[in-house]
DNA sequence: GCGTCGATCTAC
DNA sequence: TAGATCGACGCG
């Protein structure tokens, strides 16, 4: 199982190092665990496709709190996305995982891992029944591209943030 | 309080 | 290409 300080680095970092390991969730006994194949990383208030991009809110303040806390929110009118928070306690980020292995869509996800509201807040292990383990092979080539939907992000629109393995 | 719109997905 | 569907956000 990957520790928290994994993910006391910079998000873009972290959302390159997360592929290729193993997205885990366990819920009512039913053990689900898929590869991860695309990541997107989300700045601090300055990153302006981030939600730290308006400081801290209700909604968005998690994204300063503990690396590896689960961060979850609700779009759209239908969707969860599943983030997960990183850097130092008190400086914003967080990598959204966007792709497992045989599945497209980060609301797609969510859906098939059972992941919701409930989680948002929540640090990743036993406890919360979501995890990430190790990969096996590193051998893989990333492709970097743009992220998805944040058009109305300026410059930011531009950063190559978003990894997606091979 | 109220209007706007989104880190999306699906069907037409 | 638009409709679903709702809560966060920002303005007043």
């Amino acid at each position: 199982m990957i520790r928290p300080d994994f993910f006391e680095r910079d998000s873009v970092i972290v959302a390159k190092d997360l592929l290729g390991n193993f997205l885990v969730r366990k819920t009512q006994g039913e053990t689900l665990r898929y590869k991860i194949i695309e990541t997107e990383a989300y700045g601090d208030s300055k990153d302006l496709a981030s939600h730290a991009r308006h400081g801290q809110t209700a909604r968005t303040k998690i994204m300063w709190d503990h690396p590896g806390t689960i961060y979850v929110y609700f779009t759209y009118g239908m969707h969860y996305m599943l983030n997960i928070v990183t850097g130092k306690k008190g400086i914003a980020g967080a990598v959204l995982i966007r792709g497992i292995e045989g599945c497209v869509g980060p609301g797609r996800l969510t859906k098939k891992l059972f992941i919701d509201k409930k989680l948002n807040g929540r640090l990743l292990g036993k406890k919360s029944g979501l995890w990430i383990e190790k990969g096996d092979d590193k051998r893989f080539k990333i492709l970097t591209t743009p992220r998805i939907g944040i058009d109305y992000s300026g410059e930011w629109a531009k950063k190559l943030h978003r990894f997606v393995l091979q």
